[in-house]
DNA sequence: AAATGTGAATTATTTCACAGCC
DNA sequence: GGCTGTGAAATAATTCACATTT
């Protein structure tokens, strides 16, 4: 196992690889190659060696991979032996999918608390999730052991909210809406942006094929 | 200007930037410096000066960038003068979330059809949106002039979706998916996968402070 | 024979640093 | 003096290629 720094594109790929092998052994296939993973994941055999190779040495050589033992060892890794709970903040339009997403189980990341600046939202319920007042944020991230927390409000607003996070102890922020948020060293934060994914989609289309070729 | 290809990562920074000078073109400020412009992004000097250096000099040297030229500028680079029509592929949750989004002006791309598999979906009504079904995605795709499509289907549909997708000429595609699309050379494909996401967020606080640090 | 694990080579991206200009 | 534009340097990520093991 190297001591080098993983690079983050290498933990996303695990999850892709993880979530690949999970489908595999429910339909109890046994063993696999790399460039079997490789190929069902659209990389090559020797970028799903080399991420597996940051963490140690999985396979067997000349044989593969046991699917049972690889799925393990990445669940372990990834942190998907344990459960973490999530705090959900904003329940407009895409807070509320969030939360119908989170309620269909296959996730070992749950929703727990819901929040809203919105007086008029508070005490809504959805599923057995309460909506409450973001004051109360600091109080349920102790109480329900909350590490993980969205932000799904309105841009002007998503700032703010942060710093309300960072204050009640979270440490890892997923956050939708389309603002660079600025954040003490040591908050790891991810950023959700449809509408400028869309954008990047249609600066393709601007340019198909005219010589600035930036696809692949 | 350079002719060297250009990172799809500058791409993606460029709307950053558009969007950042936007907000500041509304309150009336004339200049920025590339240094101002990577503080507001999160961003350093240099790599903002080289991103715009793939497509042209913007700037005057010793005075910044005229904010109103850059933002024409950036508006053309971007395929932000002209419109792009959406199609959007599943009304569940995430679907209508994204019709609701779409709805709210201030984007220049449009969700201008909606399709579901689901018949007790067809004829719903989304504002002006009426879903259809995907048998219908080709004719709307001419009728409509659309070029970028989403997809919000569960992820077993999703591959089939996609084909049905590229047979109607659509080539640019948003998968909401957590699936690894197969698509023929020239179609694009960006992913949104935010269970992974947040998979990824759960996996560094898993390992806060542990000694493996991917964090920067 | 097949396929891993991993240094080395390659390619891509970011950051530096500074000449040149306003 | 401040700031751009850009080669050069540094860093990071991917791909190659092969010795090694079963």
């Amino acid at each position: 196992m190297s001591n080098k720094k993983v690079p983050e594109s290498t933990i996303s790929r695990l999850f892709l690889y993880l979530r690949e092998i999970t489908e595999l052994a429910k339909i109890n296939i046994k063993t696999i190659s790399s460039s079997e993973l490789g190929d069902r994941t659209n990389l090559g055999d020797a970028q799903v060696r080399k991420d597996l190779g940051y963490f140690g040495q999985f396979g067997v050589t000349g044989a593969g991979y046991s699917i049972a033992d690889l799925k393990k060892s990445l669940e372990k890794i990834l942190g998907k032996d344990k459960k973490w709970n999530v705090a959900l903040i904003g329940t407009g339009h895409l807070g509320t999918a969030l939360l119908a997403y989170s309620g269909f189980g296959r996730h070992e990341l749950d929703i727990v608390a819901a929040f809203d600046a919105d007086a008029k939202k508070i005490g809504k319920k959805f599923g057995d999730i309460t909506v409450r007042p973001i004051s109360e944020l600091e109080k349920l991230t102790k109480e329900k052991n909350i590490t993980l927390s969205i932000i799904a409000v309105p841009a002007a607003e998503a700032q703010g909210v942060a710093e309300t996070i960072i204050k009640a102890g979270i440490e890892c922020i997923l956050n939708f809406a389309p603002v660079s948020l600025n954040v003490p060293e040591g908050v790891k934060v991810r950023n959700v942006d449809f509408s400028r994914e869309l954008e990047i989609l249609s600066y393709f289309a601007a340019n198909k094929g005219n010589g600035r070729e930036t696809l692949k």
